[in-house]
DNA sequence: CCTACCGATCGGTAGG
DNA sequence: CCTACCGATCGGTAGG
């Protein structure tokens, strides 16, 4: 790639960058083509060079997220094998995509919020894939009596992507409501745990918790 | 109350009842004083007489939007003795305030994102008094062996007001996500279904399976 | 990548 | 409650 081509993908994706965080902090509206310009430390005919129209930059931020979320997919996917232990692998795993950058949680709840027709197909598009694999283990694991019987897989994985999704973008305000004892430090480790497990409590037959010892046999389980 | 001031009353709470629509559907920044003036049937000037400023609109939209809450909860807190019957009882009559106007979800969720710093207390000194009950129930519930022991209280009610929140102020677009199977005729029923239900099993010791009949003696509680 | 400029719309005011 | 008007800022263009 010649130097030029190179230099003109970097500035763009500088730009992606910064109307990213902008974004996700003050909406589309409220984030001026100027600001995120200034941000980049350009002005904004030139940002508008890289991007035709406010409405192309919006869409190209959009994409580069759903890009990101599509890589962090197979490695997410890898530790999908059911059964309590690789629910944390999953879980963490899915976790880390909005922990690297609570913007993205942010703004994809305000593109969610702002424009409902055209973002729900874009998001349905990429969430399928990997939402029809987890409801297969589901109902597999429904099948074997590890997963109870009276969940709705597809609508347990709306709710969970409901939970992190508004988990992160609101974590410092629900820190705040819970953080009435000001000695804590980080609410949001305690909120984080809790979220974990209300996911999986909800959906295995029985939790981790300590049974009460009913002196059963130890069973070789198969695989 | 002579009639000019209830009439000066009435188109106060019409501005504001039109505001909370715009606000919730375009959020602050995207819903303009001329659109909500329009809606309402009177000019820009007019508004600004009954609201000085756009921001004191936006106060006196979430402060109406606080008080129907706070109207709600001595309903919702009647239903609240604890019990997995009761507990369907105080989760539908909290669900009934956002399923009257999902906007109220939707708007509460903008500001949240919005401006978190300022929000965050005022929404945290509503909820604390029925969450502080809530969590003394759940903590009572846990000495009795009929809450789960592991569950966080304070970060319990968190992740369901989460789930709630996010449910409502989302719930088309997240029904489309689930609506892969085109046939279904409302999918929010499944999803407010499941909603409940991953409240519910991560909440008590066994689901609402039937108890292994430990033929206890009942026992006559002191207050 | 810049300066200079465009019409449109914003929140808000004057004055009645 | 209105008409008329304000400066500021918006997204976007011309032209280099």
């Amino acid at each position: 790639m010649p130097p030029l081509e190179r230099n003109k993908r970097d500035v763009a994706q500088r730009i992606l960058d910064h109307a990213t965080k902008l974004f996700a902090r003050h909406g589309f509206v409220g984030a001026s083509l100027r600001d995120i310009a200034k941000a980049v430390g350009i002005r904004k005919p030139s940002l508008l060079y890289h991007f035709p129209s406010k409405d192309d930059l919006r869409r190209g931020v959009l994409e580069q997220m759903l890009a990101h979320w599509n890589h962090a997919v197979p490695r997410i996917l890898r530790a999908a094998t059911a059964g309590p232990e690789q629910f944390d692998a999953i879980a963490t795993e899915a976790l880390t995509f909005f922990r690297e950058d609570p913007d993205r949680a942010r703004l994809l709840l305000r593109e969610l919020l702002d424009r409902p027709e055209e973002v729900a197909p874009l998001v349905a598009m990429r969430v399928q894939p990997w939402s029809k694999i987890v409801c297969d283990y589901i109902r597999k694991g429904q099948e074997q009596g590890r997963v109870r019987a009276d969940v709705d897989p597809e609508a347990y994985v709306a709710q969970v992507i409901n939970l992190v999704l508004c988990g992160f973008a609101t974590h410092i305000s629900i820190s705040r409501v819970l953080a009435q004892a000001p000695e804590e430090h980080d609410p949001s480790e305690r909120l984080l745990r809790e979220m974990l497990r209300v996911a999986k409590s909800s959906l295995f037959e029985t939790g981790p918790a300590p049974a009460p010892a009913r002196a059963r046999p130890a069973i070789a389980g198969g695989a």
